[in-house]
DNA sequence: ATTACTAGTGTACGAGTAG
DNA sequence: TCTACTCGTACACTAGTAA
């Protein structure tokens, strides 16, 4: 049992999400400490050392920039902070789903690829209950509204489904939620962490080919909701 | 300058958004000082202590149930996690705006009672730059995801737009989101404080009579984009 | 099992100040 | 100005224990 917790304490956690509102989670900000100490309701020492613990424990980078000093979250802090902000939101939300609704297209995702490999079928079913139709139903969605929702998956913890070595090459765990399909077929949605494609396609994949089940064609429209918990 | 903080340092967020987790957000729940222990990484005795200091700042409501305990969140307790969710959001989502999307109807909710006062005109004027046609633009929104967008409007600051006294009476202060309606035509959402008339309504303002601008009767699709900052 | 008191301790703080 | 050191203090913790 010798897992890193990653969990950090409640100084910590509001450091961080008080550094996020400042803008430096992705990229170098000018942060001085007064402003963060008035931000955090501490003098300016108190908020200088707390950068600099942050910065031991490896959530955040500071960089000394010119009399100043720019800051930005890493990975881990970054973590941490959505970590926080995924619990929040399920609490508030009494509802621990989300509903998607898009158009049907014909694409090969990074999801489908994965689901086609004969490696991943246990896995998936030992995490899901159900082995995998080979391909991904792929939905276009629109709106802000959901796009937000759809990169708001990649915040919660949703079920993780084991990689597994092939002879050299390792395949990496996939994330995906539990899903229903139209309100009939169970089935899941995948998360797959931040790539290159982007994030207006859900890729869902069931225990049947839903293109065949649902009759439907590229074009028409197709809700998913998705179970968070 | 006599204006209440309600702010809370780390350690009551921390602990307050830990309760919400454990369901105590509007509803007495059994909550175990060692649980509420465990899952802020203090011992019981600390959480026990937490949980008579939140009662004491008015925060929580605490009742002696059985050998053990049963705990809620009161309204500032609320407050202050809804507030805290709020601007971690708005850090996570670099997108301060929500696009909603509804059909007219005729109506006259709260927000068209007060945009037909005299008195309100001065102080609309004031938050957002224009008097208001003395009418609402009414729209249905359907929909899970419309509605917890909705919902979310009562987390955000907004725009407040001061109350005044008429006489013996007194109106209070409304908030409301500047908006662009159909892309075109700048107005503002109304973002009364949780009434009886139910989040499924988006009220939306403007300097002009939208219906007639737009051209739209009862039943027509209609978008409305709210900006958050 | 609970909650929550008391005692003792360490950590995180504000204040002062140097670079 | 800025950051960040040292110092002294106070608060919030753990541990022990009563009810």
């Amino acid at each position: 049992m010798r897992r890193r917790k990653l969990v950090a304490g409640a100084k910590e956690v509001t450091t961080l999400v008080e550094l996020l509102k400042l803008r430096a989670g992705r990229s170098f900000v000018e942060v001085s400490s007064s402003k963060l100490g008035d931000a955090l309701g501490v003098t300016q020492q108190a908020a200088s050392r707390r950068l600099i613990e942050l910065e031991k424990a490896g959530l955040v980078e500071r960089a000394h920039k010119g009399r100043g000093l720019a800051v930005r979250l890493t990975g881990s802090g970054l973590k941490i902070t959505e970590a926080f902000y995924a619990g929040l939101r399920g609490a508030l939300n009494e509802s621990n789903q989300l509903k998607f609704r898009g158009t049907l297209f014909r694409g090969f995702g990074e999801g489908g690829y994965y689901v086609s490999l004969k490696g991943y079928a246990r896995p998936f079913f030992q995490a899901l209950g159900f082995e995998p139709f080979p391909g991904t139903l792929n939905l276009r969605l629109v709106g802000e509204a959901m796009l937000e929702q759809r990169r708001s998956l990649d915040f919660f913890a949703g079920v993780e489904v084991s990689g597994f070595k092939d002879g050299g090459r390792t395949f990496g765990p996939v994330k995906c939620f539990r899903a229903e399909v139209e309100g009939k077929y169970p089935g899941a949605v995948l998360a797959i962490e931040r790539t290159h494609y982007d994030s207006s396609v859900l890729e869902v994949i069931a225990p049947l080919n839903l293109r065949d089940a649902l009759g439907l064609k590229d074009g028409d429209g197709c809700s998913v909701t998705a179970y968070l918990g």
